[in-house]
DNA sequence: ATATCAGTTTAGAATGATTCTAAAGTGTTG
DNA sequence: CAACACTTTAGAATCATTCTAAACTGATAT
């Protein structure tokens, strides 16, 4: 709880309540992902009713402060993962499920950066099913 | 233009006139990326007014068929390639734009397959700027 | 403590890509 | 060329997400 605090804090997020709820749930060891309709589902289950708008609020707050990531994996809905290492994933559209890849994956062969880019991060998305 | 209405009956699809007309901008030999935005633009400068449903449609007609790969890399534009081989690619959303990569990248260190998954496919996004 | 104010939350409206509807149009086949 | 299944289309509908502007609250100075 204090640490949740804190951890809003040193990102210059005022730990305001409802911040602190998602906060709670989402940074409770267990990497998760989840989508703002997801969240809004699980946090009504324990009694907490956040308006949506702040949820998404406070995901993107969460995201620009590098406490999620951000995955666009269908267009209509974006997943957010609280694992923020450098991971990849196994993903189901099917059956709506997504598996961290937690393994060192190499990417070998890969051309050089266009002219003036630099390179942001590396995403690998297995796709099953279809 | 024949060989256009051969691609189209071979897929089971009728070549209608719209058909016809975003095919033959589409399959002109040099690879593409469209949304159907910029597909309806380019194909407005050239005088095909063609409504955005009839634009949607047919994407995804094509896409099914396999004349399309489909690459959802922000929530907001799905885009289609018209690169249908197996290949990754660069991406800035600062810029939108894409580039295909078609050097032979490998992926190596992945997992096993989820229990009773296949692999569809395996994506590499470079991701640019940010 | 308390006033003050910038930072937050929220209901509800707005946005915008995409999909749906159902009516009119058009390839295709016999 | 008749007949019908497949297509196209305008416009409405959908739905995730963002915006607005008003009410609220954590932090800071007094």
């Amino acid at each position: 709880m204090n640490d949740i605090k804190q951890l809003l804090r040193s990102n210059a997020l005022r730990p305001t309540k409802q911040r602190i709820v998602i906060a709670s749930y989402l940074f409770d060891g267990n990497d998760k992902h989840v989508t703002a309709e997801s969240l809004s589902t699980e946090l009504a289950k324990r009694k907490h009713l956040i308006s949506l708008a702040t949820i998404y609020n406070t995901l993107h707050d969460f995201y620009e402060n590098g406490l999620l990531k951000k995955l666009t994996l269908s267009a209509d809905r974006v997943y957010f993962d609280t694992n923020t290492d450098d991971h990849h994933h196994f993903y189901s559209e099917k059956d709506q499920f997504l598996i961290d890849i937690n393994k060192n994956i190499k990417v070998n062969g890969l051309p050089k950066t266009p002219k003036n880019k630099k390179i942001n991060k590396i995403e690998v998305i297995v796709h099953l099913d279809k």
